[in-house]
RNA sequence: GCUGCUAUAGUGUAGUCCGGCCAAUCAUGCGGGCCUUUCACGCCCGCGACUGGGGUUCGAAUCCCCAUAGCAGCACCA
């Protein structure tokens, strides 16, 4: 008994090992702060947190806000609202702009090892160059040649274009992307939000000043920056450091929501979004908004795992991750879309008290009054229907004349109504009915819901044969809420 | 064009390194049933895949070659 459950535990599904993991790790999550998290980057975020918990070790986010024209100043904080969210061990922050002279200083040894050169060779004719596997006239400078233009780079004495500084590489690389590829750029507009400057190193660079000096151990990345990981080998190799284990997993689609931080921003900017939690966004804050769970998240994203294939992500997959959450902690409610009113014949008043949540008693009730009127979903009444069920309270006969249906009490008995294969609905009294509306991808549904939903705002609920919903908004009018998944 | 990565059911995933125990795992989805005062949860049954073609081998999802498809890189972005 207690083998086969610990047995079945086992089958959990864990991440592959990763190699040299013995004596902990250091891994690192690097966003660009253009905005806010989306689910593109809560797959790096989730994973790299899943192996610093599984072997223990720091957990750096790194900020890489060195191209001052993909910076929003905003986005800092949102980046570790969202981490936060996400519920992340992190243990330190870093931001690269606060990093700058330790780049700069870096370059300088390189340069002075032979490793780097500053070029002032125009754009087009190095593509030609490199295509052709030639060396570039500045590629033989002496290193004190290279040394003095990087220092009139460093004292502005060259402007936006001019000059740049390129790592030496092998320039008979078969793969061109390999070939002298560029480390430093001079950037006059626009100004940098946290710090003045004009020198920026390119992210291969500033990379792996980072990771190695941070002391990155293991990076988990995605499959885009395979060509960045063989171009950063040159600099390890130039300074004789050691490189880390790199993981590389494969490009993950999105069907369904805007995950283009530019195309986001437009859209919030005209008005097309309501912000950056607009629910048809995929962003962590969006998911929040429609009740998605941090914890549904991450299962998701671990259960992708780091495979190398391209995938398609799964909202049913999510879906189902977050149900698994959310179902035994969310009160079930009463909603009606597009209501009738119904008066039922026949039938005394009574109080009908449904379960907060069936599978926990303990939880309580909420409490109905019937006194002869209820409003229940048009589309439960059609012309073959001849009885149903007022879920917690009794069944009521439909007879129909030429075409109108009339309703009469026809008793408090539930096998009855199972006899009948009667459908059991939701409804509500007249008094109670509170207004609702219920936004969904496919549109709004207008309706009524229990009194006892404005008690739940912020959180997730089940209205009863609808399906799980966050509540977004109370006021003396009634509730907003959004559809989460059935 | 050049360079590289990948290819298991609708979706995700295990197995591939070290060929046989794989007539291929698990989850999700879908269909059916049971349970149940929800179209939720739970339980049971079922559906559904090794991209194609050659080769090696007694034996290939697993190794090799070719083809096809997808993706990525060849930025003074990350």
């Amino acid at each position: 008994m207690f083998a086969a459950l610990s047995e079945k535990h086992e089958h959990k599904k864990v991440l592959p090992d990763l190699e040299k993991s013995e004596k902990g790790v250091v891994m690192r999550f690097a966003p660009n702060p253009s905005g806010p998290l989306h689910i593109g980057h809560a797959r790096a975020a989730a994973l790299n947190d899943a192996y610093v918990k599984q072997y223990g070790g720091r957990y750096i986010l790194r900020i890489e806000d060195t191209d001052p024209k993909r910076v929003d100043p905003d986005a800092y904080e949102m980046v570790v609202e969202d981490l936060k969210w996400l519920g992340l061990g992190i243990t330190e922050t870093v931001t690269q702009s606060d990093r700058l002279p330790l780049y700069y200083d870096l370059c300088k040894q390189l340069i002075e090892r032979g490793g780097a050169y500053v070029c002032t060779c125009d754009n087009e004719h190095f593509k030609e160059l490199k295509q052709a596997k030639t060396a570039c006239p500045c590629r033989d400078q002496p290193v004190e040649k290279n040394l003095a233009m990087w220092q009139k780079m460093l004292d502005h004495g060259y402007k936006e274009g001019e000059v740049s500084v390129r790592i030496k590489t092998d320039l008979n690389n078969p793969d061109p992307a390999m070939r002298d590829y560029p480390a430093f750029r001079i950037l006059d507009s626009p100004p940098h939000p946290k710090v003045k400057a004009h020198v920026y190193p390119l992210m291969n660079f500033s990379v792996v000043a980072d990771d190695h000096f941070l002391g990155v151990t293991h990076v988990i990345r995605g499959k885009d920056h395979i060509a960045n990981t063989r171009r950063q080998r040159y600099i390890y190799d130039h300074m004789g450091w050691q490189v880390p284990v790199y993981r590389h997993y494969g490009r993950m689609g999105i069907e369904g929501v805007v995950l283009s931080t530019s195309q986001m921003r437009l859209g919030i900017n005209d008005g097309t979004y309501s912000g950056w939690d607009d629910i048809r966004l995929g962003t962590m804050r969006a998911l929040a908004r429609r009740g998605i769970s941090p914890e549904a998240v991450k299962n998701a994203m671990l259960a992708i795992g780091i495979g190398d294939t391209d995938i398609s992500f799964s909202w049913d997959n999510l879906y189902a991750e977050n149900k698994k959450i959310v179902d035994p902690t969310a009160n079930r409610y009463f909603f009606v879309p597009d209501p009738i009113e119904i008066t039922i014949s026949g039938a005394q008043k009574h109080t009908a008290h449904a379960m907060l949540h069936p599978g926990d008693a303990a939880r309580g009730t909420r409490t109905l009054e019937f006194d002869g009127t209820v409003l229940i979903p048009n589309s439960e009444i059609t012309p073959d229907v001849t009885m149903i069920r007022l879920k917690d309270l009794f069944n009521v006969n439909v007879t129909w004349d030429h075409g109108t249906p009339s309703f009469t009490f026809a008793g408090d008995s539930l096998a009855d109504a199972r006899a009948a294969k009667a459908r059991i609905i939701q409804w509500l009294p007249v008094q109670q009915a509170v207004p609702c509306k219920l936004l969904t991808p496919d549109g709004e549904m207008t309706g009524a819901c229990e009194p006892q939903v404005k008690t739940a705002l912020g959180k997730v609920v089940q209205f009863e044969r609808v399906g799980f919903v966050k509540i977004d908004f109370v006021d003396a009018d009634g509730v907003k809420a959004y559809f989460t998944h059935k």
